[in-house]
DNA sequence: TCTGTCGTCATGCTTTCGTGTGATTTTGGA
DNA sequence: TCCAAAATCACACGAAAGCATGACGACAGA
């Protein structure tokens, strides 16, 4: 996480730098403070929205969890007062499967690429197929297509 | 978490100092452009994380609402006489995918790779091959786990 | 007979996947 | 505070997958 912030700071400094080089080479224009200004403005919004998204993002997992009810068969489960595990989830810790490696899994069922599921979860591409890995490995299945079968069989998607 | 606050004031706190730094290192005129420039980006820079954050916080709810909707029977089909298309065959044929396609198609959705399907229809791997780019282009895929996810939606497989 | 669709297959080339190996960072507990 | 599991990322390499293009025979219908 510090290392987002530090990234952060970096991009500031060498961006305002920049912007000062250029004014002063090229031109002293009516409105540069404005443009300038606008420019910087936008860039740090972009670069805060994508910052906000990443620390956000951390805290979505608790939420995410929530009734799913294959309809196939899996007789109905009877939910504790505590944070039971649903069925998926049993089924789930039951292959040593993370739950990261479930998320990839379910943006993987979805059709989407390695790069686009790393789009989506702000993580590199290296990093999605590392999970895809593990979680093939513990399904048991050498394509994605046969990783999304199992885990439909399982119950899991 | 307190401490990514607090990292993200001191970096900023720094990101501020340095500006000073080249401000009166280099120049007294226009000491104007830096300051507010870094002014506009911190405020700007805080909107966008407050933004991003609520950006990624709404996400977190559309992931929440996955709720599997009853997948419907394949409808008894009432067999006549004649070959009567399925409703299955009618979406087929809508979306001019031919039967060999179908086919290939659902052992794709079975997870075999295209040389495994090869093997079980007893054509080459270049056919089947063949048969899954037209059958994708048909059905707007990119991916096979893609043309699965989409022949599922359509109600094909 | 001519035409269009379907199924078959090949070749060359690009892209995506998947694996192996190793490393660092976060984080939740003991 | 220290450990173990999770998550992150890199890099290299072989294996699949996918795309474009062209070709050929079978067959149905005009």
């Amino acid at each position: 996480m510090k290392r987002h912030v530090l990234v952060f700071g970096v991009v500031g400094g060498v961006l305002v730098s920049l912007l000062r080089l250029i004014e002063y080479r090229f031109l002293i224009l009516e409105h540069s403070f404005e443009i300038y200004g606008g420019l910087i403005a936008l860039t740090f919004a972009g670069v805060g929205v994508w910052l906000g998204a990443r620390v956000a993002a951390r805290r979505r997992e608790v939420i995410v969890r929530e009734a799913r009810v294959p309809v196939e068969m899996p007789a109905p489960v009877a939910a504790g007062v505590a944070p039971v595990p649903s069925g998926n989830d049993r089924k789930r810790e039951e292959l040593g499967i993370t739950p990261r490696e479930m998320e990839i899994l379910g943006l993987v069922a979805r059709g989407l690429s390695n790069r686009e599921i790393a789009g989506t979860l702000f993580v590199s591409e290296n990093t999605v197929k590392t999970h895809c890995s593990r979680a093939f490995e513990k399904l048991g299945a050498k394509r994605r297509t046969q990783a999304v079968q199992l885990a439909k069989e399982q119950g899991l998607l």
